[in-house]
DNA sequence: CCGATTTTGACATTACACTTGTCAAAATGA
DNA sequence: TCATTTTGACAAGTGTAATGTCAAAATCGG
């Protein structure tokens, strides 16, 4: 009983500081965007065609799970920048593939290493075990509190 | 080598997981707000005030981490929806303490025992060992990401 | 092939959660 | 006592989106 309460306590804990977990992030993405002309939003771009490859704006929008009338604005941020151009897209005429520039590529590449530097800085005090359980716990609070909305009375 | 990155990774997954888990945490809560006269913003007003007691409305703002201007427009919710009431205080004129209402400390009262139920519910497929270590992880992680914001060449 | 529906980029409007700035009254500190 | 700080009130601005609409183009069902 009392053991049941401190863990939902801890999860409660646990949860909220998901604010403060996205601000810190957030403020040290942008901490390492400074020199560069990227924004965070653009850097969202970036990322995810480094990691999944060239794609067109819906399909961004997709991933990103951001509407697409935003997402086109992010991109075409981009676009104006020089990091990612249009490529004729064989199966949509009316919605080129994005694909990285040679630029916006070397760029976005090292951005991510250098965020990964902290990453590994971090992760040397912790163990492989604490954070693939770190994980799996965040990943399963997300999907448990998904399910819980919307469906009770 | 291999671990290293790995473990990095990982952490990177975590920490951009804060975003989708705010967005679940949010959508749980504002559900569980529906039929009460709450909005999210209220709802975290009377969660400070059962936590901490009564206090002024800088006092809230330090403690919610955001500008005293509008906490004092979530505050004056609170106020003019009767879930809260000002009492005089002594150390401040211009200051009055914000003090939950007998309908506003019902009102909380039901909604974190609802919050923590599901919480209790979710925390029944994790262990405390597992719970207690991704606590601690993004805690952590918290920490570091703030540190390293700022400081950086 | 054709007409109906859907997708897409572009543009406009709106919503929301804050921040920033300013003011005057009041409080506090030297 | 006088300068500084705190506070509530109010106004304006900002960033990140959602939402609505349009026309061109694409796709789909027959």
């Amino acid at each position: 009983m009392h053991n049941v309460n401190m863990k939902a306590e801890q999860l409660h804990q646990l949860i909220w500081m998901s604010r403060p977990l996205m601000q810190a992030a957030e403020g040290c993405v942008e901490n390492g965007l400074t020199g560069t002309n990227l924004t965070v939003r653009m850097r969202a771009v970036l990322e995810i065609l480094h990691k999944y490859g060239e794609q067109t704006v819906p399909e961004l929008a997709a991933r990103l799970e951001i509407q697409r009338q935003y997402v086109q604005i992010m991109c075409n941020e981009t676009l104006a920048s020089g990091f990612t151009e249009q490529r004729p897209n064989p199966r949509h005429k009316r919605s080129p593939i994005l694909t990285l520039t040679n630029q916006g590529s070397a760029l976005i590449e090292d951005i991510l290493s250098k965020e990964m530097q902290i990453m590994q800085e971090m992760s040397e005090d912790l163990s492989t075990e604490e954070i693939a359980t770190a994980l799996k716990v965040i990943l399963f609070v997300v999907d448990g509190l998904k399910k819980r909305t919307g469906e009770r009375k």
